[in-house]
DNA sequence: CGTGCTTTTGAAAATCATCAAGTATAGTGG
DNA sequence: CCACTATACTTGATGATTTTCAAAAGCACG
């Protein structure tokens, strides 16, 4: 949606990469504070609105794309319109990293976003000069397979509620970590889910009521409370652990 | 199964580098002749039987791997033994680029296997050196995301019979790359599949009987024809690719 | 206070899994 | 060379999880 409205573009100069709360999440971290300049001036700022889309799967792969606040989903379609959600991308998260001359997938704003965006062979001269950064993506890359790996293991063998709770788990985690020494207690913790109904089912291979349904008996089940549809409590975070693991 | 005899190991010495029959489909290309000695010192060639496990699921990640023969399958378990088949790696594959310090998935021959195996850290002392050799993996690394992109939209969106075609289509293009000017002719192509049935099924998160049954029907409809349970040939590869692609 | 959207809930239908049996195929040992 | 066994594959009947179809309830926004 919004597909005509042109996204809008600043000067990164504006506000420097030294001061970008998401340089220590991000790839760019691998820059020293002196070389930042260099970076700074390939950089451009967009600012997707929410339901904006700011890459389209098949089109000529431009630019990289380092997510500096809000969230995207990433996302493949077929034909007839089913859609698979590959991922949500938060502050820190790279994008683009395809070799192929086209983007193999698309990418929506879920929230109101910043994004910095660099063009594509201006970051391939740079990452000459800088091999860390190289090997930082290169890090970065190798977690997501891991992650890529996690997800197919996901959709192609665990039941509706193993998803879901394997979708809350993660995100548990993901927003708050903490020490090894307590994953063991059984601790309410609250889960902020920007994303629709419709997005966690295309994300877990499932559809809109599965998930639906999946939440409302995790609730009766008292593993989960949800005071209201993109928040979620959880109540026996041990419990759906096992559960997202296959464990019951 | 035969996890009790000792993998052979061999002094890579006894066959260069420079003789090696997978050398441009791997990351070893991007290492100069010159340079391959140093490469070569810190290689050893394993060579597992079919069915033999070289790389186990959550063990310390002690090595690389570069499949220069044969073909493995990777996978993930869960506790009660569901399994998910990640992957399957043939000649010029390199595994275990992982992050983390324990490996996130298993690996089994389905073939015999010749496998270059690399430590760690003395690779990552040559990584420093070649950066070339990293540029390398961040590309193979890149295209494994695509990929594992590609095969989540299969396993979260795709019918069994969109997947079995998937699956072939996959294979036929990966076995017989041709002219992108004849890919709109339907001619029969042959396909050999070196894993078993449950393999098929693991890969594509079915059961052995759908799989079968869905070879089954694709036969009755002339799509394919099956000499031999590991032999399948195309017969109307774009009536099999409008299927994999969700067109009909 | 409608209007439109997301979410929830219900009933029916369908795809795929499970259970079960039978058929090939390959390898083994007599 | 041929039974014999083990394994893989195929086919059939039944069943269950999840989808589809349908409608109502909850919420945000103008």
């Amino acid at each position: 949606m919004f597909h005509t409205r042109p996204l809008v573009v600043e000067k990164s100069a504006i506000e420097p990469c030294s001061a970008c709360a998401a340089r220590p999440y991000s790839v760019c971290s691998a820059i020293d504070d002196k070389d930042l300049s260099r970076l700074a001036a390939l950089a451009q700022i967009i600012t997707p609105a929410a339901g904006r889309s700011f890459i389209e799967e098949g089109d000529p792969a431009e630019h990289f794309f380092n997510i500096t606040g809000g969230t995207a989903k990433l996302f493949k379609l077929l034909p007839d319109g089913r859609r698979q959600i590959t991922g949500f991308a938060g502050v820190g998260h790279f994008l683009g990293l395809a070799v192929s001359t086209t983007y193999a997938f698309g990418a929506e704003a879920i929230e109101p976003m910043r994004v910095c965006r660099f063009s594509r062979p201006r970051l391939r001269s740079l990452l000459e000069d800088f091999p860390a950064l190289e090997r930082r993506l290169l890090e970065v890359a190798s977690n997501e397979l891991v992650m890529a790996q996690e997800q197919m293991l996901l959709l192609g063998r665990k039941t509706a509620r193993e998803r879901v709770a394997s979708f809350l788990i993660a995100r548990a985690d993901g927003q708050t970590p903490r020490p090894a020494y307590c994953t063991h207690v059984s601790r309410p913790s609250a889960v902020w889910l920007p994303m629709t109904r419709s997005d966690i089912a295309d994300y877990l291979g499932l559809t809109i009521e599965t998930v639906s349904r999946t939440f409302t008996r995790l609730r009766s089940e008292r593993l989960i409370e949800t005071p209201s549809p993109s928040e979620v409590v959880i109540r026996d975070h041990a419990g759906l652990e096992r559960l997202a693991t296959g464990m019951e």
